[in-house]
DNA sequence: CAGTCGATCTGAACAATGTTAAGATAATCT
DNA sequence: AGATTATCTTAACATTGTTCAGATCGACTG
């Protein structure tokens, strides 16, 4: 008796679900918030939807397929944390960009599977094609980040433009989410440590950016 | 007829092999360079060092250890490369720290199976001990990183202590590396580009760690 | 409204992988 | 030389991704 697709309403144990390409998506999320991202499985997911191993592939090509479109949907998410922090940021007068970073790291050591799932290894294996549309809503996800950047390079008078400096940032940000995940900076790193040390460097690399050049 | 291992010499196709952990422990580098780390397997391992399947189970309780043998001894290879890039730097009269930096970035891109098994998430997975001795290998590897960054923290005058300073710096190393890896900043990002970008990111955190604070 | 067709799902199977058990072979020690 | 131990092989098992034939359902056609 499991959960009921919450669209089409499955009614009562039919042979068809409903809508079992977002149950999926619902699912493998789901899995990897509580499980990671190597708990998910054909069948795990299939299991939690309630239909059979066999039945994703009839939405999905495949299972990169299937994590592609997952990662899509959870770029949302990671999108709308980067936002919250940058918008509560700017309402108690910090700088935006300090707090897409908190948004940001906080994200990733929260949710670490889902983190896994938008940058993870097999997202650089998919097909070009599909990659793109990933990137497509990865991009999107941290504009929010780029514009307080950008705002962050103007207070500074910075000789640099922002989409020079995003890859910058990025390293910053995925790297220190990164390091933490493979426990390579002490095994008991906080959440609240990781954030502070993110932002230390964000805030040295705009400083820096900001003088010479 | 496969190659026979250089240490004690298999005598033609002996039942024993004579030196099989190290065999092996070369065979899973010798995998990682040529066909990434998902190439990696019990079999392709045994069958490159000539021998079964099960064999490598009287060397190694289970894969998770054989990775981080061959873990600890490619990050040899990987402060060689650092050493060697700060060094080439300093007889060039640049800062040894961007030139441990592109020594870094050039190896990560280069080798990435290699680079992989050092810093995936296999590691993070390791028992405590384990891990432990991994990083221990890993910490030394990048000891000359660290010294080149006191370095130039002095140079400018810096308040911030190196060990402070470092997280920041392999973040910025990681998160280069990573991003190229999962073809995050354009499919088509050359390792020369990435060297550069990882260049300008600790340049400017320097300098933005040199001023106030 | 009956019947057909396509979409959806199941059950069973396959190959590849990590791992283990039982037995064969060789090296070493006494 | 004989016994003991380490090393290696062969065979098997469970798990995983994936495919295929057939069952079931929904929608459209006549």
């Amino acid at each position: 008796m499991q959960t009921m697709g919450k669209h089409k309403p499955n009614r009562g144990g039919s042979y068809h679900h409903g809508d079992l390409r977002q149950a999926l998506l619902e699912a493998t999320i789901e899995i990897a918030r509580e499980k990671g991202l190597a708990a998910i499985t054909m069948r795990s997911v299939s299991a939690r939807a309630g239909v059979s191993e066999a039945a994703p592939y009839h939405h999905f090509s495949n299972k990169a397929d299937l994590l592609a479109a997952a990662a899509t949907l959870a770029f949302r998410h990671f999108g709308d944390a980067i936002a919250a922090g940058a918008e509560a940021a700017r309402a108690a007068g910090d700088e935006p960009i300090l707090g897409g970073t908190e948004g940001y790291v906080r994200f990733a050591l929260t949710n670490v599977g889902e983190y896994q799932l938008l940058f993870g290894r097999h997202i650089a294996e998919l097909s070009l094609d599909t990659r793109d549309e990933v990137r497509a809503a990865g991009r999107a996800s941290i504009e929010v980040a780029l514009d307080a950047l950008a705002e962050a390079l103007r207070l500074r008078n910075s000789p640099v433009s922002s989409d020079e400096a995003f890859p910058l940032l990025r390293a910053i940000l995925h790297g220190t989410a990164s390091l933490v995940h493979e426990k390579e900076l002490g095994p008991d790193t906080s959440v609240d440590e990781a954030v502070a040390l993110a932002q230390r460097a964000v805030g040295a690399l705009l400083d820096g950016l900001g003088e010479s050049r």
